[in-house]
DNA sequence: TAAAAAAATGTAATCGATTACATTTTTACT
DNA sequence: AGTAAAAATGTAATCGATTACATTTTTTTA
């Protein structure tokens, strides 16, 4: 029971017509005279044919399919990301490839193959841990392809990228600590080399500065993302002479794993200790307090980066030009925040 | 600029063979002689060729891609299963096409147009919410094609699934509240038409009745498997004459909502309710009570169903034979399980 | 109305690999 | 050595769509 799939001569034939006139009825229309056209299109309609993707593809010399680079498929951070890349997509003719950078030794490589496979048209990653040999290679490779970073960015490169307002979320978390009556403030930080780390750590320092808080090197806890990093900012800041009245994090993780550690201690947030986290992912409405934290609209990353490489892809034409998008951030405020025991 | 991709004529050419003995040191290496074999190695090192995917897939009528449907991508609880569907994958030549069942109207539809398009040769499923009619959608038209079921799976059909215990995961979390002393427990359910739902609600009455607890119609609240739905759940047992002394929830988030929403009436989990989730997501160990659960290990989960896959897509001959495993699931006990008020 | 221009359609080459079948080379056996 | 069998390799058709180019039909223009 073979039932060989309908192709494009059958439409052909049923239709009457040559099948390079099927052809055009499925991707130029307005090309053909109305008769001949409805006549594909009922042939169409009653086989039930779809287009065989392979052959368009290599025909066209196309993939039809983008690769999404995540760091950490694992980490529930991604999924709302990728669910608005996927929303982008929906609709279009593209599919979506996602790569893991977990689940493979050299991501350029990783690239490099899809791309070479003819696999992929265009890159969007969530990854912005690129040395500058791995960009060097990924433009050489992908040049006149389209790559877009979401959330995460590569520093003085080409490539465009969506990405939130992080400077402002840094800025707002520290105003808000400040109109509470807090004044000293710690900022826990993400690794070292990330770029979201940075931008907000700058924010949080140069916020700090312009409220002219004191700034000793007891302000900064360097730290990951991880609710790891938060237990073991806290044991640090219990070990500090003077302990802050507030403290920032880099994300709600930290911000989470710091409370717990916190409470731990017999330190109560908010009654003791402020904390500000950063994302709002979706426990921070529950965790116990709920989280004071600054939104980050995930979806509408992974939607925005998703329609502007399909833009990309399809205006093939011009040199593909830079797109940088800054997306608004949100401080939530929410019960991890209270003003500071001295007020009371 | 137009470097045209290398092609396995060009190979042929470098290496003084012909087109068929390139494409068989590429797939059938073992055919050839050792001289010819190292020389065609040799031109595709040196060139840095790689086969074109769609003129392979085209010639072989393969997609050399699976399809993993996902109820919402949004919804962190994939995000695990989904890695380890990716790793599952990783080191071989398939792609992972992702489509999430909330970004259209009609998933029966979704999937054979991918299966038609020829772009997919398999199915693994994390939704197990098929209709009658769209279980013999998809067995028709994926007839001869793997489809395996992740998680979820779909009552009375021919499919192969892999899955948590869910049964035992119900009754362990019973039996650790009754040896706690607790006798009266009532269990928040998910939604009606879910498998998981219908599975862990059978094992919480089949055990309590082992048990001989008392049971009355207040020991199970129907809701779904969100933190609102743990709110809602908190409210109505609020209501109840006689309040239990502990509660199941069919899955963490439910139980993170119950236990904030008991907070917020002044009901202190687990001095006066004990609490266990299903599911151990990656908050369960911060969350403030750290909570008693069910951990389901979902990355072997996505693993083992991506390893099956492979293996009905490498023996393609014999007819698919259904394959089930059921995957252990273990008890977490932590801190929002304790004795009830009167023993203590 | 005839010629020119525009629109519609058809023919056949093409994308790059795989593989059935044919042919040549090597190995095994008497 | 001569022949049969096995192994290695080559030739060319094939997968299914797109599109350059050729041809036919229709419309416009003088």
């Amino acid at each position: 029971m073979n039932k060989r799939n309908t192709t494009i001569q059958d439409i052909a034939k049923a239709a009457g017509v040559s099948t390079a006139t099927v052809s055009r009825a499925l991707s130029n229309p307005e090309l053909l005279s109305q008769t001949k056209l409805l006549a594909v299109k009922e042939a169409i309609k009653h086989t039930g044919y779809r287009v065989n993707r392979n052959a368009r593809n290599l025909r066209k010399q196309k993939a039809a399919a983008v690769l999404v680079l995540v760091p950490n498929l694992g980490n529930p951070f991604f999924s709302k990301i990728l669910s608005g890349i996927n929303k982008g997509f929906s609709g279009t003719d593209y599919s979506v490839l996602i790569a893991d950078s977990e689940s493979f030794d050299d991501k350029t490589q990783r690239i490099q193959n899809a791309f070479q496979d003819g696999q992929i048209d265009g890159l969007i990653s969530l990854d912005g841990a690129f040395s500058e040999n791995e960009v060097a290679e990924i433009s050489y490779h992908l040049i006149d392809k389209p790559v877009v970073f979401a959330c995460e960015w590569v520093e003085n490169t080409d490539f465009s990228s969506i990405r939130s307002d992080n400077d402002s979320g840094a800025r707002l978390a520290v105003q808000h600590l400040y109109n509470l009556g807090h004044r000293k403030i710690t900022h826990i930080s993400g690794p070292d080399s990330n770029i979201l780390t940075k931008v907000r750590q700058a924010g949080f320092l140069s916020e700090c500065k312009k409220l002219k808080l004191d700034l000793t090197n007891e302000n900064i806890i360097r730290g990951d993302f991880s609710i790891q990093a938060g237990y073991a900012a806290a044991s640090q800041i219990l070990s500090f002479s003077e302990k802050p009245t507030a403290i920032t994090c880099a994300s709600d993780e930290i911000a989470i794993g710091v409370i717990s550690q916190l409470r731990k201690a017999g330190i109560s947030v908010p009654n003791d200790i402020s904390v500000v986290g950063f994302d709002d992912i979706e426990i921070s409405n529950t965790y116990i307090p709920t989280l004071t934290t600054v939104r980050q609209d995930r979806f509408e990353l992974g939607l925005s980066a998703a329609q502007s490489m399909v833009k990309s892809l399809n205006y093939e034409k011009p040199p593909l030009s830079i797109y940088n998008k800054v997306i608004d951030v949100e401080l939530v405020v929410r019960e991890s925040t209270a003003p500071p025991l001295s007020t009371k």
